[in-house]
DNA sequence: GAGGCGATTGGCT
DNA sequence: GCCAATCGCCTCG
């Protein structure tokens, strides 16, 4: 029988690696919450000594969760209005989850946003983590437990990278990653940068 | 303690 | 394209 990832698990050891391999790596990846989901094709970089990271000021009651174990969840409130989700990886770095193409869930996601417009569903930090329903409660939780399912992706993904998104410092840095030629980005790819 | 600014989004000019 | 919403954290006094 061929096999499919859908019972397949990310290796261990998949967040200890220097956070733009693991970035890059999460393109393709299928990101599911309690069933809801899809395919993650859009990802940002974030290391300690990182003038656009939370962490780069140390820790403090919000970011707590950046300073420990690889592998686990990093929700924030941003703008006091939305959450957004991080997968926490070495030493204080993480990965910011942007945007998936909404695969499995599309009522669920669709009521939870307000909207059935697929394209928006989860095209943004914001709206996928209103339409998978995860907010602080999930802050530290480890990711290879229940809420949490992660599936490797199916095939090798072909990969832009182009500066972050809303940014003021580290600007240049051109840690922002996206799936080659999906619908389901936050905004346009940067122009043909990375493979 | 006060004022300003976000790893954003949706609505309106 | 511009702007408000809304709150935790930073800077400055």
């Amino acid at each position: 029988m061929p096999s499919t990832n859908q019972d397949q698990r990310l290796p261990a050891g998949f967040f200890t690696r220097d956070v733009e391999t693991v970035a890059r790596g999460l393109i393709g990846t299928v990101l599911l919450v309690d069933g809801v989901g899809g395919m993650i094709v859009e990802t940002e970089a974030y290391d300690a000594g990182d003038p656009a990271s939370h962490c780069f000021r140390g820790p403090t009651a919000r970011n707590a969760s950046m300073f420990g174990a690889p592998g686990h969840a990093y929700v924030y409130r941003s703008y006091g209005i939305h959450w957004c989700l991080n997968f926490v990886c070495l030493t204080a770095s993480g990965v910011l989850i942007r945007a998936l193409e909404p695969t499995v869930g599309l009522d669920r996601m669709a009521e939870r946003r307000g909207t059935a417009e697929l394209r928006r569903l989860c095209a943004g930090p914001g709206r996928l983590c209103q339409a998978l329903g995860i907010d602080d409660r999930l802050d530290g939780h480890a990711l290879d437990l229940p809420p949490f399912e992660l599936r490797p992706a199916e095939r090798i993904a072909r990969v832009s990278a182009g500066p972050r998104i809303g940014v003021s410092r580290g600007v240049e840095t051109p840690w922002r990653f996206c799936l080659d030629g999906s619908r389901f980005l936050s905004r346009p790819a940067a122009r043909s940068a990375g493979s």
